[in-house]
DNA sequence: TCGGTTTCCGAAAACGTTTGCGTGTTGAAA
DNA sequence: TTTCAACACGCAAACGTTTTCGGAAACCGA
C-alpha cells in the first residue's frame, strides 16, 4: 500500500525545498531546466497529484457545487442533476448532492453543513415544507455570506437570487387551451395544494384558459391532492362521478392514476376522455396509452442553473448584482392519451 | 454582507490567542469559566462554525463519500443514491456524486479527481464500457492507496473489495421457475449483451431454470439487445414472429416494450402472453397492465453499501482485511402482466 | 579584482483548524 | 519569605499547498 505522495516527501527525497518542487512542477521560470526535469520525472514516477483539500483551503475555492433537492427518486429531479453534473464537469466542478426529503429541517441542516466551506455555491429547489412555512432565513443567510445561490423550479419571490424556472402558468394555459381548441369543455383539473408553488401556478394557468374561453369553472371538477401517496381515492372519485371530457393533471402521477381510474370505469382514452399530464418522464412515455404531457426539459434546466452559478462564481468581482430569472421553454408532447393536438 | 467569522477574528476581537478560542469553544478544562463563556457568547453571536475544509486538511478526513454511477436518470440508481444518502447523513457524512455516463474514461477521470483528497471512500457501480474492457486499474489504484471501496450491482471479481449485490442468477431462476410452475413452456428471454455482468447472470438463471425443468432452449426465443435506445425492432420481431406463451425480460424497459409490441399484435396480456420484468421501478408500477417484476431494493442496497463503507472507515485500523460481499434479497412482485404467481 | 546582473533556490507566510507543551501568575502551605 | 502546585493561557507545529521576497552563487564585462 503506497499512500499518496506529497510535495514534502518529494522535496526530502530529492534534497531540495518544498517551494522548489512546487515551482518545478508548475514550470516556473525560476527553476533550472535540470532540477525541473528531475522533479517532474520523480513526480510522474510516484504519480503525484496535488491534494485538493489543501488547494481548497489555500484558494478559498472548492470547485464544488452544492445541490439541495427534495428527493432524487423522481425523474424530473434526476434529469436536473444530470444536467447540472454535465455542465459542472465540463467546467471543472464537482457536485455534492443533499436531499431534503421535503423537510424544512433537513434542508436547513444540509445548507448549513455545506455552507461551512465545503462548496462554492448552491443550486436548490425548495422542499414542500419550506414552501408551506415560507421561512427562507437559511437561504438569505448564505447569500449574505457572499455565497451565490441559484434556485430552480420550486422558487420563491422572497429571495433575491438567480433563478431558473419554466413558465408553469403559461404552460398549463397552453395545454388547457389546446384541449379547448379541440372542442373539449368539461375539463377537470387534478392539482396539488396551493403552497406548492408550481402546483399553484399550473392551477392558475388552467383557470385562466377556462376564463379566456368563457368556460365555467366547476369546483367539483377540481381536486387538490395533499398527500401524493394517497391520491387514488380522490382521483377515482373524480373520474367515476363527474361528467368530464378531459383531464389536466399537474404531474405524471396524477395523470396515470386518472387513466387507471378511467379504465376501471370502462372509460375509453382518448375517445371518451382526453388526458394531459405535466413533466415528460418515464411514466408518460411508457404507460399505455402513453400520455400527452407538458415537457419540462430538466437537463436544460440543470445545465442552465449550473452555467449561471459558475458564471457568477468566476465573474471578476465587478459585482453586477443583477439577478436573472431564466425561463426554460416547455413543449406539449402529443401522445396517445389525447387526439393529435 | 458579513463573511464567515474565523477563530483568528474572534481571537483578535477578544484579545486572546487563537488556541484559547479554540479550546474555549471545545470546553477544554484548560480554560477558565470566565473566558469560556465570553468566547462562547461571542461565537454564538457571530454564528461561528468551524471551516470544514480546514478540518478536513487537519484530520485527513473529509467525512464525504464519493459515488460513481453510470447514470442518474435511472430509477434503480436513483434509489441507490437515496439509500446511500440517508445512511450517510445519519452518520455525519456527505456525498459527492459523479456520473460516468457508461464511459470508461469519465469513470477514470472522476475517480482520480475524487481520490485526491476530496473524499474518504468510494461507492461505485461499473460503467458498461469498463465492464467490456475489463480494465480496472483505476480502482485497484485507489484501493492500494488505502482508500476503501464498495462496489454494488455491477461488480467484478477482478477487484477485491466489499461488494453489495443481488443474486441475479437466482432471482432470474426463480422468476422463470415460477412461470414454469404455472405451466408456461415457451418462454422467451430479452436480455443484454454478455459483458453487462447482471445481464449475463440473469441470462444464466433463465437457462438454468429451463434446463432444470427439461425445457428445450430455443435460440430464436432469446434476443440480446446491444443498444438500449433501439431495442424496439428486435423485441417487436420476437413478439410478432415467435411462438411464445411468456416473456422474461432482464429490465423494465424491455418488459414494457414487449407489452407494447404485444398490444400492436393483438396479443392479450396476461391471457395470451405473460410478462415478467426485472427491477421494480416506476414503469412496472404504472404501466398498464402493471408489470410483474423481480424487485431489487435499491434503497436497501445503497444503505448497506454506505454502512459497509463507513464501518470500514471508522474501524480501528486493526485492519481485518476480510472483504465481504453482501447479497440483498430480491422479491417477485406479482402484478397484472402475469396471472397470480 | 571589483561591481553589477542573472540565475537559481529556500525561508516564510498564508489558508483555518487542533493540540501538546511551555510558561507566567496566583494562592496556599511550609 | 520561600516553595510548589494549580490554574490559565499562549506558542508553535502540523495538515499540503502556492507565492512573495530575499539572498547566495555564478557569471560577465571592465
Amino acid at each position: 500500500m503506497k499512500r499518496k505522495v506529497t510535495l514534502k516527501q518529494i522535496a526530502k527525497e530529492l534534497d531540495v525545498s518544498i517551494s522548489t518542487v512546487s515551482k518545478a512542477l508548475r514550470d516556473s521560470s525560476e527553476i533550472s531546466e535540470d532540477t525541473r526535469q528531475k522533479v517532474q520525472a520523480f513526480a510522474k514516477l510516484y504519480n503525484y497529484k496535488p491534494n485538493l483539500i489543501a488547494l481548497s483551503l489555500k484558494n478559498k475555492k472548492t470547485k464544488t457545487i452544492g445541490i439541495i433537492i427534495p428527493e432524487i427518486v423522481h425523474h424530473f429531479f434526476a434529469t436536473v442533476i444530470s444536467g447540472i453534473e454535465t455542465v459542472a464537469n465540463e467546467r471543472g466542478y464537482n457536485v455534492m448532492v443533499c436531499l431534503s426529503n421535503e423537510s424544512f429541517d433537513k434542508e436547513v441542516i444540509n445548507m448549513e453543513m455545506l455552507a461551512n466551506g465545503s462548496i462554492d455555491g448552491f443550486i436548490l429547489s425548495l422542499s414542500k415544507e419550506t414552501q408551506a412555512k415560507r421561512d427562507f432565513h437559511h437561504i438569505s443567510e448564505v447569500i449574505n455570506q457572499g455565497m451565490p445561490v441559484v434556485m430552480f423550479d420550486r422558487v420563491t419571490n422572497d429571495i433575491l437570487c438567480d433563478k431558473v424556472i419554466i413558465d408553469d402558468s403559461l404552460a398549463a394555459f397552453n395545454a388547457v387551451q389546446s384541449l379547448v381548441n379541440k372542442g373539449y369543455r368539461k375539463i377537470a383539473l387534478i392539482t396539488t395544494v396551493d403552497y406548492v408553488s408550481v402546483g399553484k401556478l399550473r392551477t392558475e394557468g388552467y383557470l385562466q384558459a377556462l376564463r379566456n374561453n368563457d368556460i365555467e369553472v366547476v369546483q367539483n371538477r377540481i381536486v387538490k391532492i395533499e398527500d401524493i401517496d394517497q391520491c387514488s381515492e380522490q382521483i377515482e372519485d373524480l373520474i367515476a362521478n363527474q361528467d368530464l371530457d378531459a383531464v389536466f393533471a399537474v404531474n405524471e402521477l396524477f395523470a396515470v392514476t386518472a387513466i387507471k381510474a378511467a379504465k376501471v370505469n370502462q372509460i375509453a382514452i382518448p375517445k371518451d376522455l382526453a388526458v394531459i399530464g405535466f413533466t415528460d418522464g418515464i411514466i408518460s412515455k411508457y404507460s399505455s396509452p402513453s400520455i400527452t404531457t407538458v415537457s419540462q426539459n430538466g437537463i436544460k434546466m440543470g445545465g442552465k442553473a449550473a452555467t449561471m452559478l459558475i458564471d457568477r462564481l468566476e465573474a471578476k468581482d465587478e459585482e453586477e448584482e443583477s439577478y436573472k430569472t431564466e425561463v426554460i421553454e416547455t413543449e406539449l408532447v402529443s401522445r396517445e392519451s389525447t387526439p393529435e393536438l
